[in-house]
Parts: structure tokens; C-alpha cells; sequence
DNA sequence: AACATATGTGTAATCGATTCCACATTGTTT
DNA sequence: AAACAATGTGGAATCGATTACACATATGTT
């Protein structure tokens, strides 16, 4: 490896004038300037991060918190981040909780060992010890799809998408409307959606059989199952329409409609969230709610490096959705 | 941020001996190392990453090299990686190199300067600039998906999927197939592929129209184009069976079909390859070819950490496929 | 008892950059 | 012409760890 001193000694400088070409401080003779670049240029010469990063404390790293790397949203969601931080020169340190929420944490320590400069969180949940470690470690922190109170926060607004959502069943002549939810130890997803939905049907003075409201754990076969037992549990009380909250799960559940012979949206209507490009194209093809995730990525992104640069605010934001009618309804 | 010198004082003791405590290296007191292990976990002391890494020339993190970061094969093959690094303590840095061939020579040198302590690249092409840059960096090194000379490479066996593929289709009867491939700078998808379909019809003595033969850029959009193409340009003399060389494409592709009113697979056989997930929910489900990616990632993972033990190894392993046999043919 | 070996700890060099300070040279202002 | 500012460069400390080497003490072997 060839370092800064091989370079001064080239080019019959001190290093410190070779520092200051590269980073473009203080004063330099064009003269000079000209010829470290050509001596960097020709050996390929790249500063040593490590030791950059030991003096500087700034890594150019930022890091990401996933609870699933191999998912749709998430792919979208480091993508937008990708996109905003690589043009500033950052590049992403990936972790992967695998939903496990202790991990959440444990990667939150980790990263700032590794002097990330900013951390991205997609959090699964809430909790006092979470929220400690991330006033502790003092980093720029963006958490992304759960609302944590002191910590700047972009949600997707779960409430009033649910909201909508049921609306428009409704609206299309629905009354008995079931749904699919997921645990409530995930207030976005598990609390908030399934808010927007109860509240709703009290609004319009709609019931809900106790049979009727499954949970799911996100995949395509819970939501098989959950449809399942909506089908054995409801006792002739089937609804027409069901709302599913994540678009995998609403899959499995018309596969178990189609399985069955049902006709959707004809005997059951169905709406999810997410957007999966799947949804577009699974038959009927899915009405579901477009999360623009990947925004939302370059959001996060574009705010921690403004928390990078200036102070840390603390704000919240709530990011648009948008509901797209297709066969399934 | 307390420091290696901090924890030392505390214990009254030299860092020597805090770093043989932590590095579990050389003679210290079973006393010491208790007083010592306190104070750290008292403090919440993490070493910095960055002075470690500048002395040792290691830093427990591994590049990866990705075309695109939010494809289902990639996070699959991510997902394979995380698994296998994160149980030996390493952490995964992601690139995208938005397709762009330039990037991936940038992005070694990126990477290089970070001391990762391997990279795994997935590579689109092979150019000498590319080969002589990673044997210029000089680490362990794994291509994945396509077969670099003198590089540890794991691979696909591109060639007999679609050898098999083509044969499928000529055993269920047709013998005027189709094929939308990918542009020949791509030695896996764009070569290898279309030699295997090519062959096969050769061998079975079946002759290929010009306009069958089209190629996409791996969308969607580009699937339902190709096809449109060879409806038009065809003149009548349709081919009865399609072979599309990514299940993205083939999804495009029965998107213009079903569009057009065509019957799959009574009018158009269709088969694809990667067994997406979303081919499994489209309808018809589409024939396609499983290369587990999951598992190519975690075996170049696990080469990598090999490599990273051991010696320099220069192997070539061939990933293996498994057809998958669905509604769509 | 003499010597070798094992155990325990510290000193100081080192990794590769950044940056404060000092110093020299040149140009500008009074 | 003296004083001052602007420009250009280098010396050396520093960031926080690891590690070769030296040294002291304890233990074991003949």
C-alpha cells in the first residue's frame, strides 16, 4: 500500500502539503498541487480510511438497521438512502436484526463502535431500553417507520391509510369487512393500522365478528392461513372484503380464496398495503396502498446528513401514501 | 468517547495489558482481568474500530458489489452473505453500482481504502480494466454469478439451465421457441443463456426465426416489449413456446400476451428463470428455474472467510438449478 | 543452590492520516 | 523604508489501538 508518505516523498514535499491537496485546505503553490496529483494519479493512491477516521472521527459510513434485508420495502427503502448518500461520498453499513428485537440494540452499539456517522433505523417496536441506547451512543439517528418519541422520526401515516382503505370497501358497498393484522408490539403496523380500521367501522356503525380479525407474522402463508381461518371460524358469517395489511400476506390470502374457489372481488374483495411490484401483477391484480418507500428511504437519508451538517433537529415527519385501485376490489 | 488509556488508568494498569485483556493475548492475572473486565463493562467502553483497524490492518468488515440493490436476487444473496458473516462478527458494506460497468473498478478501490477484509463482487460484465484492478487490490476475492479468470468464481450453470429449459419445451411438443435475452456484454446471462437455447434447437434440428430472437434490460417493461416485437415482426409464423432468460422479463412478457388475449400456455408456452417469488403468484404460474441464491450467497461467504483464514485458493464452483415446472407451459 | 522456564506487566514504536504552530518569502500599505 | 498581511511549506503532536521487547517475579528441575 502505497500512503501519504510514499507520496510526499515523491513528490519532494512534507505531508502535510500533500494533505493539504487533498483535502483542499490552506495554501498551496499551482505548481505544486499540480505535480501531488499527478504522482497520486499514477499510483492510484487512496488515503487510508482508517486512519482518516481515527483522526477526523468521521467515517463517511452511515449506518442501516433492517428488520429483514430480503423483503420489497426493504430493498426500496436502502436503495433511496443508497441513492442520496452515495452522492456525498457515504457509503452503508447493512445490519439485519432478522426481527429479532434484542439484535436492534446490539447493532445500535456495534455501529457506533464502528464510528458510523449517522444511523438509519427501521424498528419493529418500541422500547424504554431501545430508546436509551440511542440518546446514549448520541449519533445524528433517523428512526424510519416507527414514531420514537426525542428521536426524528419519518413515518408512513399507517392511521389514516387503514382509514382509507376501509372507507373505500365500504364506500363499494362492503358491510362485513374482516381484517388481517399483525402483533401489537409493532405499533405502526400492529397498532395503527388496525386503529384506522376499527375505528371506521364504528364510524359507520359496522360490526365486526370477533372471527373476522386474524393476525399474520408477514409472510405469504400467514396470510393463507389467517383466510383460512376466517373460512372455519366465521360459521356461514363470512365477510365480503377483507383488509389485509401488508401486500405478502394479502397474497397468501387469495391464494387460499382462489384455492377454495372463490371469486374475487366477486364472493370477496381484497385490499393490502405496500405496493409490491407482485401486486401489480398476481390476478386479480391487487389493490393495495403505494407507501412510495423508496422516498422514504432518500427522506431518512437526506435528513441525517442535514443532522450531519447542522444541528440535531428533532422533527417528525409523516409521508404520503397513496391508494391504488385495481381488480382485487 | 472513553478510550483504551481511560480504562487503563481506571484499572491502574498499562493499555498493554487492557488490550491483552480484551484481545485475550498473552499472560494477565485471573485479579487484573476480572478489575479490568468491570471497569469496561461499567464504562460501556467499545474499542475504536478505526485504531484498531490502521494497526492491524483489519477491520471485520467485508464489501459487497451489487448491480442493483433492490432486485429480489440480490437481497436473496445478501441475506445468504449477512447470514454467514454476522455469525463470525463481520459486517457487510453494501455498494449499487446502478449497472454502471465504471463503477464496479470504482467501487473495489472504494472498498480497498476502507480495509474491508474481502470483497464479493456480483459482476454484470468481464473487461481486462476490472481484472487487473482486483488483482492490483490484492484480497480475498469472490465473484459471484460470473466466471473471472484467475479469480475465485461461483457460478451459475447458466449454460445446461437453459440447455434443460429449451429441452422442456421441446419435449412438451413445440418446436418453434422463441428467445428474449439479455445484451452478450453479460458473459452469465447474455452468453452463456442464449448458447444453451441456441444449441439445444440445433440439436434437435429446429431452426430459429430472426425476429424470435430478441433481447431486454432485465424489466419488466422490456419483457412486454420484446414480445410485442416478435408478434409484429414475426409476420404470421409465431412461435408457439418463449424462452425469457430472467422471470422479470418473463412476467413483461405474459403481461403483453395475456393483453393481447393470447392463451398461456395453450397459444404461448412461457418459461422464465430465477424463481422469483412473484412467479409463483402470477397467472399462470411461471415455469422457471430456481439458482438458489440464498445459497450462492452464503457459499461465497463462506469462501471468502476460507480465504480469509486459509490461503489465496483460486476454485470454481458451479451453483446447482433446479427446474421448476409450473402452469405456464 | 543454580538455572531454566513460565507467568505477569510495562515501555515505546508503530499504523497513516490531520492540524496547530512556526517560519520564510512575497506583496501591499502607510 | 518599516510594518503588516497574504501566501506557501514543513515540523511535530495527535488520534486509539497493537505488539515487539525488556524486565521482574514465581515456579519447576536437576
Amino acid at each position: 500500500m502505497t500512503t501519504i508518505n510514499d507520496i510526499a516523498k515523491m513528490a519532494n514535499v512534507s505531508r502535510t502539503t500533500v494533505s493539504r491537496v487533498l483535502n483542499n485546505s490552506g495554501y498551496v503553490s499551482e505548481e505544486v498541487r499540480k505535480r501531488i496529483l499527478d504522482i497520486v494519479e499514477k499510483t492510484g493512491y487512496i488515503p487510508s480510511v482508517s486512519a482518516k477516521s481515527l483522526r477526523t472521527k468521521r467515517s463517511g459510513v452511515i449506518g442501516v438497521i433492517l428488520p429483514k434485508i430480503s423483503t420489497e420495502t426493504a430493498s426500496r427503502v436502502v436503495a433511496g438512502i443508497n441513492e442520496v448518500v452515495s452522492r456525498e461520498g457515504f457509503q452503508i453499513l447493512l445490519t439485519d436484526t432478522e426481527l429479532k428485537k434484542e439484535k436492534e440494540i446490539e447493532y445500535i452499539r456495534l455501529l457506533q463502535s464502528r464510528h458510523v456517522d449517522g444511523i438509519i433505523l427501521l424498528a419493529t417496536n418500541i422500547n424504554d431500553q431501545l430508546l436509551s441506547t440511542i440518546k446514549e451512543v448520541n449519533l445524528p439517528f433517523i428512526s424510519l417507520g416507527q414514531d420514537l418519541p426525542g428521536i426524528t422520526s419519518i413515518v408512513y401515516d399507517d392511521y389514516h391509510a387503514a382509514v382509507d382503505v376501509t372507507n373505500m370497501l365500504v364506500n363499494k358497498g362492503h358491510s362485513k369487512i374482516a381484517f388481517i393484522g399483525v402483533g401489537e408490539d409493532d405499533p405502526a403496523v400492529g397498532v395503527m393500522r388496525r386503529k384506522g380500521y376499527l375505528e371506521t367501522m364504528e364510524k359507520h356503525g359496522l360490526s365486526v365478528d370477533p372471527s373476522w380479525m386474524q393476525e399474520g407474522n408477514f409472510s405469504i402463508e400467514s396470510g393463507y392461513e389467517s383466510m383460512k381461518k376466517i373460512t372455519k371460524e366465521s360459521h356461514g358469517n363470512l365477510p365480503s372484503a377483507i383488509f389485509v395489511v401488508t401486500d405478502r400476506m394479502a397474497i397468501g390470502t387469495m391464494e387460499y380464496l382462489k384455492e377454495q374457489g372463490y371469486n374475487i372481488p366477486g364472493d370477496m374483495a381484497v385490499a393490502g398495503i405496500g405496493a409490491s411490484v407482485m401486486s401489480q401483477y398476481v390476478s386479480p391484480s391487487l389493490t393495495t396502498v403505494d407507501y412510495f418507500n423508496r422516498d422514504a428511504g432518500s427522506k431518512s437519508a437526506q435528513l441525517l446528513l442535514d443532522q450531519l451538517k447542522y444541528k440535531n433537529i428533532n422533527e417528525k415527519f409523516t409521508q404520503n401514501y397513496r391508494l391504488i385501485m385495481r381488480d382485487s376490489v
